[in-house]
DNA sequence: ATATGTGCAAACTGTTTGCACACGA
DNA sequence: TCGTGTGCAAACAGTTTGCACATAT
């Protein structure tokens, strides 16, 4: 993997903000640094640096896929209103994978848990 | 909701399968009951019955959506090379939601817990 | 009777890709 | 130099939608 400039700034700007952000998103942001940047290339090196685990890819079901610089393993919230994600903590941070694998035939190699539900910003809009 | 021919085919083949299948596998089938049915009302119900609770829709990162007639609470094991879905036990079925509401400022109503790996016929298919 | 559902085809949206050129090691 | 990356625009795939007609209650 050779480096450029774009990809740099593409994985500085993801690792910079906690947004959980879509590739659109981050083609605005990266123009600002380099204007003539193409969306197609936002797309390749999301794809490369995901692929190398250097960032997270995040399908939660609503339209775009979402992108997450912080690999550090971790969980989810998805706001079902505003579709925004948020880190979420739990104790559970643990060898669920290995539990798994004893009722299943097949090697497991990492899980993505998802909760959904109603964000305190939208519960409190809704009043 | 009124009840139609087509919605009512369409979850009765949703029920019969533990395929996880996608919104064009099941036109397929349903085409064998009802040949002149359309794509796009076949999606149009798959959206109406997961809005109500009466099947799944998964997005697992991989094209299109899946879906799954079998609404309890179960977790899904995704192979990363041949895509398909499975049903996974864990002891883990549990008040998950609620622990992770503790370290969290908003109402959760659910979650997906994915695993993701290599199930057993590619890894033989493999060597 | 009237709201809801359907088939069809066109439209839409997020993402990928082929190409000629540019850049980095 | 040579493999990899880029910008651009066109293509693609999955899904949605507007319309006129049909169906269920």
């Amino acid at each position: 993997m050779k480096r450029s400039r774009q990809r740099e700034a593409i994985l500085e700007i993801l690792c910079a903000t906690t947004s959980h952000p879509t590739a659109d998103w981050i083609y605005d942001k990266v123009r600002e640094r380099i204007p003539n940047i193409s969306l197609g290339t936002v797309y390749r090196n999301l794809n490369i640096l995901s692929e190398n685990g250097e960032i997270l890819k995040l399908d939660v079901g609503y339209d775009q896929s979402h992108y997450d610089g912080n690999t550090n393993p971790h969980n989810h919230f998805v706001c079902r209103r505003c579709h925004r994600i948020s880190d979420i903590e739990t104790e559970y941070d643990f060898n669920i994978d290995r539990i798994a694998e004893n009722h299943f035939n097949g090697d497991i190699e990492y899980h993505t848990l998802l909760f959904y539900g109603t964000c305190n910003e939208c519960l409190s809009e809704n009043n």
